[in-house]
DNA sequence: CATGAATGAGAATTCATTCAT
DNA sequence: AATGAATGAATTCTCATTCAT
């Protein structure tokens, strides 16, 4: 933690932390800082401003998000199973965050930060479904898959797959409240995704 | 406006508006009052405090959504075309209120009103899945849809359906930015839902 | 309750009331109202503001008091039977009105409902003043008591007996936090009173 | 001013006098931030709450007083004079501090921070007599006093002396309104307190 | 560079007072 | 005359940001 970068890094993290649990706005600078370990003045030495802090963080992230999809991307497996790996890699990153990606996309819409960071989430929603664009077309070349669209196809991936997360992750955490149980595991979801309803 | 109920009610949309617009800890009470046009030490006759309005809003959202889904369940029409209404109901909806869902599921989640909301959006979630499931059972009586897993079903269009919506009705309208032009349609949508990926 | 006058003292002794307990500031017009089951405007239509009423209440409360201490000072009994039952007057409005004359007496000295009372409350102390040496006075002339100066020993009284009303009234309410166990009754006081510490 | 403890002191000494003149509720947490020179944000650095500062004011002082009578007591003069030192200081808090110790009272029973400063003020008082107490019990060691019961009589040495100082300082200052021209000195009062009224 | 004490703009909330009914 | 719904001024407290050390 001496040299610079590790201590923005270091910061970062607590910022993710701590946004992650209590959102921008509820989430205190003096509490990131004392998570990071730094003085409160600190923080403003390496971030223009908590706004600032918190678009760096969403950026970090984002980027780290990208590079764990391209590694996927770049397997050399067999399509299904990179959508499999990609399911796995949504629900331990939805265990890992929690709903940070929601929380994104929500301050994303919100006025306040929204302006900030929307080019960023933008590139980024571009490049995480181009990526799957990828794997679904190299599906259909490989004849796997039907010549559905891609971009339709990648949403539906994101979507399901991301609602399957917070199910399994948040909404499966409040047993006493709530009761389905389903298998509702991976090969289920997978099942679903790739056969349809229709008989 | 002149009896109690309606200003009630004008209060709870104005807090609609506002909260959807900025989320709950950005919102100012003044403004929802300014909204409504009623004085801001009115917002504390009818409601407890931010917070309890905040509640009280989400709890009508809540009610009203259930409300149009139970309607749609109960056309009598084949199950496909009731999940094409469900569609164009998401859609519909998160034209005129925003994200205002994935709000909801956030601040249940976040430290702060989570623990005055779970009940509500647990409970609330359990009918909308409930709803969905009945037409998918209904589907699978009437020997058009395979025995899949109906809880992993109703998830699954949740989830892909809200990608949808918010693809439509956000990232569409940053055109500027953005640029995917396919169709996206409907009936594209419900083609990928039904008949999944696979050849 | 229902002429006009006896509304108004339905209101003063709601007032005295919640005074009583809160003190002017913390005490709220609505409970005022409330107590008195009038409706909040009501109040507005017999007094001219919260201070206004408040100056009403002392002055009603200092007139009934001023006739209570007359009364004894007519009395036809001896001088020091006349301090006695003073005395015993002091412990029973104590009792029923906690340290009202307390409170008054700080509110007159405080900025903000000061220069309204203050010049019934100088007033109001003259009186009792004048009532308690017109006893001390027909003590010395009946030669029962020293040629003291009857202003110190009025003030003489007024104090101690109020110190003693607290002790009884207030601090031996508080056995658990407080444990003299003295006899500490009229007679003593008026012992003390009376004859003086020195040997 | 420089140092931490200092600047906390610093708003004790405000917050008294603004408390002092206006009370607990009619006195603003800002107005003792200019007060002392700081700002408003800072008062909460040192305090939790308005209602802390109060406190921690009152404890503050009552701490200053108690100790102002132990030198008085462990003075090697005789108890009469110890009675009289006692009464001057007094006479000089109270004309410099005005009615704070009323104020006190007052908060003590009434609804609010009553039950926060009740401990306190009980402890001072159990202190205060006692202090009172041992001086009386040296007049009767040493034959000076008759066998009255300390208690007793330190309760009355407070309340008239109490009685003493607010016609001194408060009452005689209203001059225009208010016209008693009697000695009332020191020697007076003493005289009164020690031989009683009685012939 | 790093810090955290100091700051004050800004927000939620309260409550005396008004006024239409 | 009586009411209580509506109001907004006023107040406490929070917290991002600054800056002297």
């Amino acid at each position: 933690m001496a040299d610079k970068k590790s201590k923005r890094e270091a910061i970062i993290y607590s910022a993710l932390k701590i946004f992650e649990r209590d959102g921008f706005h509820k989430a205190k600078v003096e509490e990131i800082a004392k998570e990071a370990n730094v003085g409160k003045g600190t923080i403003y030495e390496y971030f223009k401003s908590k706004k600032d802090l918190f678009c760096q963080m969403v950026k970090h992230m984002m980027d780290l998000y990208i590079d764990m999809i391209k590694e996927i991307v770049e397997e050399n497996i067999d399509p299904i199973t990179k959508l499999q790996h990609l399911l796995n890699l949504q629900l331990e990153l939805a265990k890992k965050h929690g709903a940070l990606g929601h929380m994104i996309q929500i301050e994303t819409i919100k006025s306040g930060i929204g302006k900030d960071i929307k080019p960023y989430f933008l590139e980024f929603r571009k490049k995480t479904i181009g990526l799957i664009e990828k794997i679904i077309e190299e599906g259909i070349e490989k004849k796997l898959f039907k010549k559905i669209d891609t971009y339709v196809a990648a949403l539906f991936f994101i979507g399901s797959s991301n609602q399957f997360a917070f199910e399994i992750n948040f909404v499966r955490n409040c047993k006493d409240e709530y009761d389905h149980e389903g298998k509702l595991d991976v090969e289920e979801f997978m099942n679903a995704f790739l056969k349809g309803l229709i008989k």
